[in-house]
DNA sequence: CGGGAAAATTGACTTTTGTCAGCGGCCGTG
DNA sequence: CACGGCCGCTGACAAAAGTCAATTTTCCCG
């Protein structure tokens, strides 16, 4: 909390150059160190978050097509990341998500985040701020796999670029049995973890699909034989680990059930929803998401934008025929 | 709230340079114009808060005199502009105070502002922000004094660098008859406005002195003379135009009675007080009301930091002995 | 308390950015 | 339709910022 005293020559520096606006010989001369130094330590005060950059994101909202899809979706807002026009589409939807997570986040928060390669990416792309008030929680439990996206991670990167506190969950996302996965949710320490959820103020999540490519498949959660069962039932997307049905709600499965993880509910409860989707190939799945309310804040890139406003009026001139 | 498509390329240049940390000159390719148009481009995107540039005040606030002041007078924050090794102090106290006001607000938000030298004071040194759900309210009724740091002059000023909407107060601060204020404070136009005030999630005011160089008197609302009796009567300070005590209550008096502004419930509502003291002839007033819990976040010079400090120990030694 | 590794700092050089006069197109006016 | 004024853009130069190898300082550890 304190700064250290080494940093404090940071604050003054970053102080004098981008609240005064002198100039870095300026500033080199009133703290009695070379210009280089200053230099030295303005990079470090972008980097660390004593100094904050951020570029509005209007841009990307103000748009005829994002409009349309608040509209067709009831969405609170909408970024549609473009075409190569700018760089690259593809690579622009977690920059844009991390600029957009950035203007959603305020003091004091509490934030939800759920994991993947989505999540993950976002993350490390994120600028560092100060926010030492805010608090960022898991929304689900570990899975040991050696992968960087693992919720632990993804968690703790986002609380340390954030200058956040980080607070993980210490249980395994799935558990061999559903007596054990129910004793579990009932141990104090997670059921205090799992009931904290909604009292967050922003989750950040985005929403996995569910064939052998899926995360959940690739960290060994399911294997791809039970991943196509559980599609063939009724799976359309995977939300901070858990199965949904295309109408969004959770799937009745034992895979579910032996899940600790945010419940539904609970995530519907934080009132800014984040749902950020990168791959052309997670349409359905978002979907789903959609039609289970579980998004109010979208994040998407310009192809995917458009088929869901195509979605949308196919599926209202199917109504009104 | 939509972008004028002049303003798009500002938007797009603003994200390839500060998000995407390219150059100069890439973003001129880029966008296919000069460099020389870039470099336009990104200065006018800093002056109109499409790009934020924010530099921690921790530095001011992380401090044992600060700390001090907080325990002594329980407050939430306290930040000191420090003795001249930087600048100078007095002319810094505005600029750490609206980089403090730029931390504190939020999006959504509902500001509440007074008037007065030092609030203007605040206002001219402000960045530009893009704060564009943000509403700024008048805190008081207008006069009509030549003065740039009248109350509306300063709602619209804080309004305007933000790209906030402003609302201001279209009744006189001080009428003539008790009979007339009471009548207008019944006018719904009025009324509305007066019960608005508690919905503010932030206030910003500083305290007025009670002599003969108040804004108050050289606004006209009062004569020197007026002011010299009301001091002897118990005036303490000015808070959004009227007179406390030095308990920090109202005091009961004529002059209160004609005035239309914040009532101080309606002030104690709002959760966060912002009250920023730059001039050192105005610790009575300060303390009047910090007695009167009109303050939660105060910024002040490193001197009226001490003198606080000395005064709240001089305190509690009277009443341990 | 000396020696050595690591970290911090700096001077000198390079790259990037800021600025401004001048050019050219656009619009309203005579 | 020609003219003048205005606005926005650009090229070229000046100023400022970034970088890095060399040097100094700091901090361990024996």
């Amino acid at each position: 909390m304190a700064i250290r005293p080494a940093d404090q020559i940071i604050h003054k520096a970053a102080w004098l150059y981008y609240t005064h606006g002198m100039r870095q010989d300026q500033v080199a001369q009133q703290l009695n160190i070379s210009r280089a130094s200053v230099a030295m330590y303005l990079r470090k005060a972008r980097e660390t978050g004593i100094v904050n950059i951020s570029t509005s994101t209007q841009l990307f909202t103000d748009d005829v097509l994002a409009r349309e899809i608040e509209d067709a979706y009831g969405l609170d807002a909408v970024w549609i990341a473009p075409h190569g026009d700018l760089v690259d589409q593809a690579a622009e939807v977690p920059v844009l998500a991390s600029s957009v997570f950035l203007e959603l986040v305020k003091k004091g928060d509490r934030i939800g985040v759920a994991w993947g390669q989505t999540v993950y990416a976002i993350a490390d792309v994120m600028a560092y701020a100060d926010l030492q008030d805010v608090t960022v929680v898991q929304l689900c439990g570990n899975l040991g796999a050696p992968f960087a996206y693992r919720p632990d991670q993804c968690t703790m990167e986002i609380a340390r670029r954030l200058n956040a506190k980080g607070l993980n969950f210490y249980a395994p996302l799935v558990l061999s049995t559903e007596a054990l996965a129910e004793e579990l949710r009932n141990e104090p320490v997670i059921r205090e973890q799992l009931a904290g959820i909604s009292d967050c103020d922003l989750a950040l999540y985005s929403i996995g699909t569910v064939d052998g490519e899926s995360h959940v498949v690739k960290c060994g959660a399911l294997t791809s034989a039970e991943m196509d069962a559980l599609r063939r039932a009724g799976a359309a997307g995977v939300v901070a680990g858990q199965i949904i049905d295309a109408k969004g709600a959770l799937l009745d499965c034992s895979y579910n059930r032996r899940c600790i993880s945010a419940d539904l509910d609970s995530l519907r409860a934080i009132s800014k929803r984040l749902v950020v989707v990168q791959e052309p190939n997670k349409f359905e799945p978002l979907l789903a998401g959609l039609a289970g309310g579980l998004c109010t804040h979208l994040v998407i890139s310009a192809d995917m934008a458009r088929r869901l406003l195509d979605q949308a009026r196919a599926a209202s001139r199917r109504k009104a025929s």
